[in-house]
DNA sequence: CGCCATATTGAACGCAGTTCAAACCATCGC
DNA sequence: GCGATGGTTTGAACTGCGTTCAATATGGCG
């Protein structure tokens, strides 16, 4: 019977986490209460605070297991990317990013909800997977612009990562200022070439 | 003593505005708490419902604020604009509106915190506004760009638009997928300049 | 089995937005 | 002026939320 204390406080977080995550994509993350959370989970209130500080930390993991998510699909898609030409490696990218922002319109939103105010420790994990999904963009682009150094590289990785997230960004959130449903494909394919034929 | 009654009112719905305004611009939107704004306005709680139908009504009308007083910034920055080339003339409002969301941090974060979920009206001089913010980057967009038709133009104003503003946004929520404060600068010219030379 | 440490429970607390009935006060007809 | 009228102002009370905590239950272990 080895741990069946860590057992059952693993499994409770599991069933928290799922909750949290199903809610987070289903209504928003404004709507998300401890006490559904716990009726979900089919435990106490109070057993929330057992597990995590507060509700903050729980949807950070949360956070944390979509952004994985994301990582884990953006990978996938990339993987065989070698094979194509340096423009369309960065449009697959942009495209698979635009595709996952759509289908988990509310928990991608969830991701850049707030300020993170403090630089609180980024954890490797996080670290780690920024620096995958930017090598998909600087690896291609480094290849259209050889003489580029290291920094000039960084830079102009973060600016078109930026630019293709703004008009994700504003589209998902139906802003007039952004571009319409429809033309997100067509506003990528602007922004990737831009980039491509400096 | 016409109107009296009138006139205290609009007074204080002047005075919760400017509370409003000033504690976002202090705190942040998500500190901003109805007791403290009728503290500050010298009125008594309840007052502010005899004005708004709530905070989510009173945040609209300080957000339509910020985006007035932008929309003037930026049309005074573009009043002389003409006399420059199109590419600064994009250069010169992109640095505008980098330089109002740095100056006013909080407030102008604010204006882009939510969805607009339902597309409700949205009202005639906030289309104007925006109409006239698209203006500044459409007009020397159709010199470089002779040969696109209004629908192409709407969507490159809009994309560039997008763009920028992503690059602005991931800077000022300190993202460490962004770029750094001292970078946006040279980020901004990095995205004008490839929209230049198509 | 019996004891300890930890987990679980849900009532209670504090805080925040909102409501409402009573007190207040412009306004208007006389 | 003056009293009636109806919107305005008031702040205590209501509601819903995150969070706490003392009491209870339960796994772990000699």
């Amino acid at each position: 019977m080895a741990g069946k204390r860590e057992e059952k406080r693993a499994a409770l977080r599991e069933r928290l986490l799922t909750s949290a995550l199903n809610r987070i994509q289903e209504n928003g993350i404004a709507s998300l209460r401890a006490r559904d959370l716990a009726t979900d989970a089919g435990c106490a209130l109070g057993a929330i605070y057992n597990i995590f500080a507060d509700l903050d930390e729980l949807v950070f993991y949360a956070k944390a297991e979509v952004f994985r998510t994301m990582d884990a699909q953006l990978d996938e898609v990339m993987a065989d990317a070698h094979t194509v030409p340096p423009k369309d490696q960065m449009l697959k990218l942009s495209h698979a990013y635009h595709h996952f922002a759509t289908k988990n319109h509310h928990t991608w939103t969830a991701l850049f909800a707030s300020d993170l105010a403090e630089p609180e420790e980024i954890p490797d994990w996080y670290r780690n997977a920024l620096h995958r999904l930017m090598g998909h963009i600087s690896k291609p682009l480094a290849q259209l612009q050889p003489d580029l150094d290291a920094i000039g590289l960084n830079l102009r990785t973060r600016t078109i990562f930026s630019a293709i997230h703004g008009v994700i960004l504003l589209s998902v959130q139906k802003r007039p200022s952004g571009v319409a449903d429809a033309e997100v494909s067509d506003a990528i394919e602007i922004v990737i070439s831009a980039f491509s034929s400096v």
